[in-house]
DNA sequence: ATGTCACATTAGATATAATCTAAATTCTTG
DNA sequence: CAAGAATTTAGATTATATCTAATGTGACAT
């Protein structure tokens, strides 16, 4: 996603385009893992323009708010961030042939990583290879 | 499941039966609810015994340790802990951070008849990021 | 162009959650 | 009972997040 999508979602969620607010969101965009907010204002904070904390959790919330940044449930202190948008999964309809995305969702910690695995799996056993609209209609019957 | 049977648990695991260590399992054992580590503090001290915050965080500790107990990965700031043996999901809804309880199913069986559709509008709800309570609302809208 | 006002940013203070420390206490075992 | 190990404790400390109040910035009507 190039610089301009970025504004462009910006301000499609009613957000200024700043340049610290940039910084967060390409920051997390350009990397996969799930910074901390302190790992992202250090890591803004090596280029310019220079952040303070508090806007960097200000942008953050502003971010998750907006629905353009998730926030991760992990193990341990800190919360966790990653962009959305970025990264799904590609669900194909054994019916229709339609291509859905499903939004990806990470194991949450090692402890419940096994439970996340289990209801992926009942999920799919259930939707058996049928995107939404067929499933319903399958559900409904 | 009784004193004893705590008890015996306990010591199973290597540990102590102290009265400190007893109230904070048997608090969670009694309460569905993902109380925060604050919350289990306050609670076991309105009876005696009564317990010091660095005590219940190391009872906690040890019982996540021992197996007994599970640190539930939520959004926001503090841990939060439920008895083990119980068996179910957890599922954290995206926008208010609630913990809903997702019933176990030993055997994925058929999506037939009302557990199909349980289980389905289970899915869906994951899949949605939303909690019971925001998807009823956020539906009505 | 400029005044204005809402939105953003900032440093530092404050709040909240968790852990550490070192001393005292309690349990277990010889 | 004595001794050593495990446990508890109050208070200090660290880590994480938010608040405050002053300042800066940009959009826009005029």
């Amino acid at each position: 996603m190039d610089a301009e999508a970025i504004k462009r979602s910006l301000e499609g969620s009613g957000l200024r385009c700043t340049p610290q607010r940039y910084a967060v969101i390409e920051f997390l965009m350009e990397h996969n893992r799930h910074p901390t907010a302190a790992e992202i204002f250090e890591a803004v904070n090596r280029v310019d323009p220079r952040s303070s904390r508090a806007t960097t959790y200000n942008n953050l919330r502003d971010l998750v708010q907006a629905g353009l940044v998730r926030e991760v449930a992990v193990e341990g202190r800190a919360a966790r961030f990653d962009a959305k948008g970025m990264r799904h999964h590609h669900f194909i309809c054994d019916r229709c042939g339609n291509v859905e995305d499903i939004e990806w969702y990470d194991v949450p910690r090692p402890a419940s990583g096994s439970l996340g695995q289990r209801i992926l799996r009942e999920c799919e056993l259930i939707f058996r290879g049928l995107c939404t609209k067929c499933a319903t209609r399958h559900a409904s019957r």
